[in-house]
DNA sequence: ATCGTTAATCGTCGATATACGATGAACAAG
DNA sequence: CTTGTTCATCGTATATCGACGATTAACGAT
C-alpha cells in the first residue's frame, strides 16, 4: 500500500547490522517517554514552540530541540520558522501512517501467518 | 483498559530522564529492524530455538541471544527451557496489547484530543 | 566418561543516545 | 544600535546499544 506498509527488508542483514528502515525509525523516535510526552502535547495544541515544550517537560532547551529533532527526522512532526520562534506541530497523517505500520505489523505477527513468507 | 493502555506518565519528569515505562519498553525492542525480522520469524513458527534466528539472521549467536533477551523481557516473546534448546514463541496477547497501546496513542494525537489532558 | 550441540553470559570495542552548558544566529522591541 | 528572547548547534560527559569472540553450563548421544 504506502511507503510504510512493507519494510523491514527479508533478506539482506549484511556485516554490521540491518538497514535502519523508515518504520525502524518511527519507532525508534516513539521510544523514549519524553518524546511520547511531546507528542501527546502536540497534538493537544494547534502548534507551539520550543519554549513550550521545554516549559512543559524539565528538560534543558538543548535537549528538547534534540528530542523535536528526532522527531522530525522520524516525519512525526512538522516545523516552519515562525520569526524567531519555531512552529511544531504533529504531523497527524504520519501518525496515521505509522499506526497503520505498526498495527499490522503486530497483528500480522499477532496473527499466525500461515508460513512465514507472508508479507504483512 | 488493559495495563498497556495508559501508560507513558503524564507528570514526573523527574531529573535525568522520564521513567522507562512498559510502552516505551515495547516500543525500543521494536525499534530494531533485526528485532522486527525475529518476530516476524518467531510469528510464522509455531515456536523455534536460538539456532533457527541464528540461521535465519545473520548474526553471531551472542548477538540473536542478546535480541531475544530483549524482546523477552519486553515481554513480546516467551521462552521455555526444552532440553538443550530453547522453546522462543512470539507471545500473541502481547503483541496484540502493545498493538493497541501505540494505536491508541497514535490514534489519539493524530485525531487532536480537544485539550491536552485527555489521557488516551 | 567423553564429545558435540545449544544457548546464555562475560568482556570488549566502537558507535550512538541522552543529557547538559555554552555559543552563535535570527529576530522583535526599545 | 542595543538588548532580550528564542532556538539550533557545538562540544562534552556518561550511559547504553549492538556487535563480536570466548567461555561456561546444560544436555543428548555415543
Amino acid at each position: 500500500m504506502n511507503s510504510l506498509a512493507n519494510i523491514s527488508e527479508p533478506s539482506a542483514p549484511a556485516s554490521g547490522c540491518c538497514a535502519p528502515d523508515v518504520l525502524s525509525r518511527g519507532l525508534f523516535a516513539l521510544a523514549h517517554p519524553a518524546r511520547i510526552e511531546i507528542l501527546r502535547y502536540l497534538s493537544g495544541v494547534d502548534y507551539c514552540c520550543c519554549k513550550d515544550v521545554v516549559c512543559r517537560l524539565q528538560l534543558a532547551q538543548s535537549t528538547v530541540s534534540q528530542h523535536l529533532k528526532i522527531l522530525l527526522e522520524a516525519g512525526l512532526v512538522r516545523m516552519s520558522p515562525q520569526g524567531q520562534r519555531s512552529r511544531y506541530a504533529v504531523d497527524r497523517e504520519a501518525l496515521l501512517a505509522l499506526s497503520g505500520a505498526v498495527g499490522g505489523l503486530l497483528n500480522a505477527c499477532a496473527a499466525r501467518a500461515d508460513e512465514n513468507g507472508r508479507e504483512i
